[in-house]
DNA sequence: AATGAATGAGCATTCATTCAT
DNA sequence: CATGAATGAATGCTCATTCAT
């Protein structure tokens, strides 16, 4: 189950930076920070990363981190915050120009096909947010759940939004029907998707992304009035 | 119509209870003490559950932990152990006397709404696997990771045999081909629908198992040969 | 304003141990935690004292304290507790065979007299006493603060007592009435003999509760109604 | 009658403003930083009371502490010194224009009763100052101590005026005689009336003070030579 | 077989203080 | 002159584990 791709914990190489020059890089210590804690979290959960791993990733004192950040749970939503705002940019990004013509399957491929892009990109930020989705080990983080939350919402109007779009042509109540009745499935298949990523079953995103845009294209067929 | 041959399930062996037949408290306080852990540990996740809050859960003295396992890591192997046990128990149960006829939609309809049941019945153990395939949480406890593997290899063999099974009527090859062609699209819609589940959406699974045993129907037909 | 005559804090002469040959010495740990508490925190006073001080000071491993006490302010609790049943002890120890005969003045200063030994001998008790009535530093041990209450409302019953035995040759209605108006001051009394005490202005106590024992019995005999 | 000469106060010097006499806000948030240690060191002690603590009472940055104070301990020191200069100024105003004539229990309750307003309007100065008598807390401020030293020795000496102004009628020799004996005493007095007012005993100050005044004169009449 | 006592390493956090601007 | 940023050392406390009985 372990998945060689996984990042490592890079090692503490540099045991004494000390020489900081300047105590004037506070912006450029604070991302280093929730860069490190968005690594390291996401590959042993919150619970299990401590502020000292943290210490010794960054090469950072630890006070740096709380004069940067109110807690470990503030850490958390911070690392949260950042991390749903790349993933919904990079949506937008992927999701920009899509094809005016072709099919359902056609478009609904080319949404999901962005998609499963997008995911590869974000692996980190998606692995965190499922934990936490999982378990309620940020119990401390309500901040954090609450993007958490955000996250889903988002990412179901997001999944409505493809399906109506690649069911345009069918009139916009039949494409909204659609779309409403499919965004859960379509939901699941991401979140499936995901998890067989990292369970390093060694099957490309995209072969799931196709199979899960056929099949909602089906099930959405099958829902259109005409039939 | 072919009934394809089920799965042997790979015995998860329970690692020796020690053998204390004498005393009957002790095989009561072990038992309590995995159900203790199972629950928590579904729900705090590993790192974020202490051999404390167990001794305070179970009001065991925390010695007994240590004379029935031999670490907190052992401790999740043995609860994953039992956990898969008790899974893939549920899952044959469940799908014991398969309808003989029907359409292939119906037939995988049946396995799936059963399979749905199952999550549902087995929602603690699904979580914590979930985020030990998720998260590295665990990585000192390696016996831990390989059940999960098992879990989730035994689990892929599942879903082809019950793919498999709806197509038997188009040949024992054709099935076996879109078996193997669907079966990791059927796991991630699996662990899609469970992670729904779990954030609480409010959607119940069995409509997600339909959906998705009508997209794999629709998927499956596409490949077979005839079409 | 510092007295020389004052406890040093032991120095860490022993700084590793280590070989301690048993386990099962709690009890005495216990006390040797109790101890070094009891001794640090009169000096240092409740928020001076880290537990890392007792630690150096008792060479016991930190955990150790967390073994015995719930906290440091469980900790403060129960030297409080243990110094009040001391104190109580050796009140109830000196005060016993008052003298039968004699004058007001003459019985009056046994008590008083005797009392300053007690002082002399729980100095440690009673300056964290005093510390904790006058600061709000443990606030965190509410225990600890009714132990306070306590040993005041008991002081005060003490001294209430010792006045009526003073002047019992008065009438028992007439020395409970001095007694119930003179207990206050007599607190008051002892209270700034102790502070004189220690802000080492090198009087001995002695003189004090000589001067408090007749400057009680003027007044005492002011309100006796035969006056 | 003749009145004694009344003691000369030492000046308490408090450590020269460092005159920013331009920048108005300086001076105001100097005070402002004073008032507030002054007030919360005298409710949970010196160690008890942190840096950050300050810093949210008053709102002023971090910075402004060690901008205006060199330390910590500095600020004790100022604290002290500020609280001495106005502890002396009330005394002074306090015993400004004492009766001519009168008996000496009549002048003694007169000064006491002065004192006791005193008192009452000092709390804050005067608990911190016990506190510092009592503990070691502050080791690390000499010069507090140094005042708290002081602050206790002029107090000595205006118990001996007091007390010698009050029996100013026995003659010189004899008043200082008396005053000499009973100065501890006296102070004594003052300290337990004043622990007496912390510990809430809900008795008024000039209860204290009238008694104090009565056993004062009681135990000096006794001294005089003529008696 | 079962357990209360004990422990060293590590935890998240706060401390008083410094420094460049 | 005044301050926001930064920091190393220490804080109170919990951790998983061991051991003698």
């Amino acid at each position: 189950m372990v998945r060689a791709a996984r990042p490592r914990l890079r090692q503490v190489e540099t045991p004494a930076p000390k020489a900081h020059t300047s105590n004037r890089r506070g912006r450029r210590s604070r991302q280093e920070i929730l860069d490190a804690a968005a690594r390291v979290m996401s590959v042993r959960g919150y619970a299990g990363t401590s502020m000292s791993t943290l210490v010794k990733e960054t090469g950072l004192p630890k006070s740096a981190f709380y004069h940067h950040f109110e807690s470990k749970a503030g850490l958390l939503s911070a690392v949260m915050a950042q991390g749903a705002q790349g993933f919904f940019d990079a949506m937008r990004d992927a999701h920009r120009d899509p094809p005016e013509g072709g099919t359902p399957r056609e478009r609904m491929r080319w949404y999901l096909l962005r998609t499963g892009e997008v995911i590869e990109n974000r692996e980190e930020f998606l692995r965190l947010l499922l934990v936490l989705v999982m378990s309620h080990e940020a119990a401390e983080a309500p901040e954090a759940l609450r993007t958490v939350r955000t996250v889903r919402d988002e990412g179901r109007t997001y999944m409505r939004h493809m399906i109506r779009s690649a069911f345009a042509g069918a009139g916009g109540a039949a494409a909204d029907a659609v779309a409403d009745a499919l965004a859960p499935f379509g939901m699941a298949g991401f979140d499936g998707a995901f998890v067989s990523f990292q369970s390093a079953d060694g099957i490309p995103i995209a072969r799931f992304m196709t199979e899960l845009a056929d099949g909602l294209v089906s099930l959405g067929e099958a829902l259109l009035p005409g039939r």
